[in-house]
DNA sequence: CCGCCTATGTTATACCATTGCGTTTTTTCG
DNA sequence: CGAAAAAACGCAATGGTATAACATAGGCGG
């Protein structure tokens, strides 16, 4: 696994980094050199990505020595600022695609390709929306992860 | 912590494990000794439990020396049959409101008083499920975890 | 009795995340 | 500018979550 995805979205990745900026630069924000590295390391990957895996490629990275609290302040940061979702069901981050929108990061997770690809239906919000005053909840984060098989992982099954 | 529940529900649990012990002959599966009281004591916690809280109690249940793959293990047989769910954004477990049914887990969880109530709106289902398509994506589990404040919990805390 | 399957026990370890503290860097402002 | 304050960072240790790997015990059909 050395940077062998078949398809360069270095443009994605830099869009994301520029965005982020701008984010930052709105919110009177410092998005530091660490803090960008972090993130660039999570939009790189594809899929949802670990703390300690990024750890190890922040390492080669910089070619320092890093220790989990500095990757978990940068990855705080990034979630507080909205520039990428925890996914919990994995335990691992990843680029949110519009950050600076209010959403709620709905996410389609594959198990068999690892692939994770974020939603934003109008239609789920509102029938959540509609559904919180009826049970009298005020809610703060909204949290939708669906695993299972995405299209190209469908017809090459295993299991 | 000694049974200071203000209100008794131990008729909830009771049923619970009716239930439980139903479902799991109608699968030719066994709900051993210890599983059941690792349902008991998940259903006898308001609030989402955690495995190693869970640990304790059950030591303090059985009088043994209880290690941790003891409880995933039960645990894991119990998610399996659906009688209790996992709370993804805790770590932590919770019992299933109605199992049997088809559901799937959709949490209100009030961060003041830790209480999580379990919902199945089929308008949300609907909205879900006709998503999918759209992305040809193939659902196997779906989680929807909402975090917020609760009825009671809205009026008496602030931030 | 014997082999098989399931459940359980036991030890160790991997994996995920945070706390606490001290140092460096950056910002603020007189 | 230059000192005080704040933010970011490095580092060591620890806490919390989950599983691997291997050993043991008991039911059950041949």
């Amino acid at each position: 696994m050395s940077g062998a995805h078949s398809h360069n979205h270095q443009h994605c990745i830099d869009a994301a980094l520029a965005r982020a900026a701008a984010i930052c630069t709105d919110a009177g924000a410092k998005l530091t050199a660490q803090r960008q590295a972090v993130l660039q390391l999570v939009w790189q990957s594809h899929k949802p990505l670990g703390a300690y895996p990024l750890m190890n490629q922040l390492q080669q990275l910089t070619g320092k020595i890093v220790a989990p609290p500095t990757v978990y302040r940068a990855l705080e940061f990034l979630l507080e600022h909205g520039l990428i979702h925890r996914v919990h069901s994995l335990n691992a981050f990843i680029g949110c695609d519009h950050p600076g929108e209010p959403h709620s990061g709905q996410l389609l997770i594959c198990r068999a390709c690892g692939d994770a690809q974020e939603l934003d239906s109008e239609t789920i919000n509102t029938s959540i929306a509609q559904l919180l005053p009826a049970n009298g909840f005020s809610a703060e984060r909204i949290m939708l992860e669906i695993t299972g098989l995405c299209r190209n992982c469908q017809g090459a099954k295993h299991e």
